[in-house]
DNA sequence: TTGGTAATCGCAAACGGTTGCAATAACATG
DNA sequence: CATGTTATTGCAACCGTTTGCGATTACCAA
């Protein structure tokens, strides 16, 4: 719970307000393991704070995001947030059968980074990098069953 | 134009019907250079067809893009599509001040995808990737100005 | 050419996420 | 502790995108 802590000295030292409804979010976001949904993070919250509206959850996010605090990740198309990882970052891989997250030690990113700098002074954001992809088991069980058509609508 | 027939055959071959909608999309995405933005496809629909509804729009696409005959990039938080280039794909770098968008060669993105494969077996969607940044112009003009706050709603 | 039928359409409502605005409340100051 | 200022809230409306549904229409077979 140190984080709890240094993250509210964070907010006031920015000059942001401590309210209960920020409060009960990052306590949300601090007790959950990895990343939780945004409906998740809400739904969680109403309990401890009935009158908590799903706006205040996003700004809060936004503004935990934006202070280090959180990290925000995309999964499949939905927002994810998780405590920002003091030791170093970590990205994720997400499976686009399983929908299973897999962290992805920022070494594998580095070589990329160097390259898109050198080759074009481009600077990417990794920091909230998420790779979809398919992930060794799906790849395996989409072997066997092996159907490739277009989808449909 | 030779893109478009066979993008017609490729419907016909999956059993999918040939609509006025979908042959206006088609030639609007053909016609346009480059990635277009699903309003830009929209309003040029109209113009040809004005029942056209922004929902078949969207169906369309993404069944053109089932198909392998658009290709779907995220630039910004908006989606955009263009015709899949057959010499071999490319991806995008977007610059998250200037929204201008780079392409990419496949290349930069082998050792990348090699190394996931490798390591975790995971195998990365990159044909609809593009990665979030900053260009070099947005870089300098931020080094510039010099403010790094963190960004408040 | 004429049906029959299922894919596709247009519409409207819903989704996840963002934003404008008036009411509220956190904090500083006296 | 009372007061003023201003950030923050809850609400409702909006955005881009998706989806359910009844009406339409492309396509196939007769």
């Amino acid at each position: 719970m140190i984080k709890h802590e240094k993250a509210i000295e964070t907010l006031r030292l920015k000059g942001h307000r401590l309210t209960p409804q920020r409060l009960i979010v990052l306590s949300i976001i601090s007790s959950g393991d990895g990343h939780m949904g945004v409906d998740e993070v809400y739904q969680a919250a109403k309990l401890a704070y009935p009158y908590m509206d799903i706006a205040t959850v996003y700004r809060t996010l936004h503004l935990f995001k934006g202070l280090g605090v959180v990290t925000e990740v995309a999964i499949g198309d939905r927002l994810h947030f998780e405590l920002t990882d003091p030791d170093g970052h970590h990205h994720h891989m997400v499976c686009r059968a399983c929908n299973g997250a897999f962290n992805l030690s920022p070494h594998y990113l580095a070589e990329f980074r160097d390259t898109l700098n050198k080759e074009f002074g481009f600077e990417p954001d990794l920091e909230h990098f998420a790779v979809s992809g398919l992930c060794a088991n799906c790849r395996a069980a989409e072997d066997a069953t092996n159907k490739k058509e277009a989808t449909q609508d």
